[in-house]
DNA sequence: ACGCTCGTACGATAGGCATCGTAGTACGGC
DNA sequence: GCCGTACTACGATGCCTATCGTACGAGCGT
């Protein structure tokens, strides 16, 4: 039976729009394996699984890392067959707080170029 | 005699312009009462002294909060007198990465709003 | 059924940090 | 010179967190 891995049922817990802190945001980002998560997520178009990214920690690490940035607001997470994955809540985000993403991607961007990536 | 309470010669280290990393700067406005800091700094024109702000803290832990946004290179100090003067580094900040600070301003304004100041 | 891959849960650990209190220094006014 | 004000330094404390390893669960392919 083709069984079409969609979405699985068992869920994760996100915050709801208006539950967003600017402060938990702040926080989520200012850790840079995070804030590279965000940025590898903001230059891909679609969702990414958590496979996707090469990171210099342990997977249980990076378990965290996604947890922090989902529980923050910045990202949306849905399981995929075996595979989680990850999209940018940028509705939300812009919507609370208007060019403040994008500021901060810039700002990571910029901020790569002039360090040397 | 009259003497001019201009800048004391003590100074305090401020990182340079192309030290001031963008994760320093998010973390520093992750807590609630620096973010207070730099909201009150923006909207007053000029430099304040630390104690201008009436901070639910001791002043200890005021002047440890102050340190940390002189460190990660968001606000300038320097001494008058006995008064330690604040100013935000717009100039900088915004050569650096430019449109974050508004942003940020603009979005902690409207968290303040959304959630009742 | 079996194993493989992806991700989680849990405990341990080490370092960071927000907070306080107390004791002290720097400066200006009297 | 003496006092008061403004801020600092230092140590203590308790919490948070980034990291790891190991053991486990969930789903897919064969």
């Amino acid at each position: 039976m083709s069984t079409a891995p969609t979405t699985s049922n068992r869920d994760l817990p996100h915050p709801a729009r208006d539950d967003i802190r600017l402060e938990a945001v702040l926080h989520a980002l200012s850790d840079p394996i995070r804030l590279r998560i965000v940025r590898e997520l903001a230059a891909d178009a679609d969702e990414l699984a958590c496979s996707r990214f090469d990171l210099p920690v342990t997977k249980s690490t990076t378990t965290h890392h996604f947890r922090v940035l989902r529980e923050a607001g910045v990202i949306r997470q849905c399981y995929r067959g075996t595979a989680k994955m990850n999209g940018l809540r940028r509705d939300d985000l812009d919507d609370l707080f208007p060019g403040l993403l994008d500021a901060l991607l810039a700002a990571a961007a910029r901020q790569a170029v002039r360090l040397g990536d």
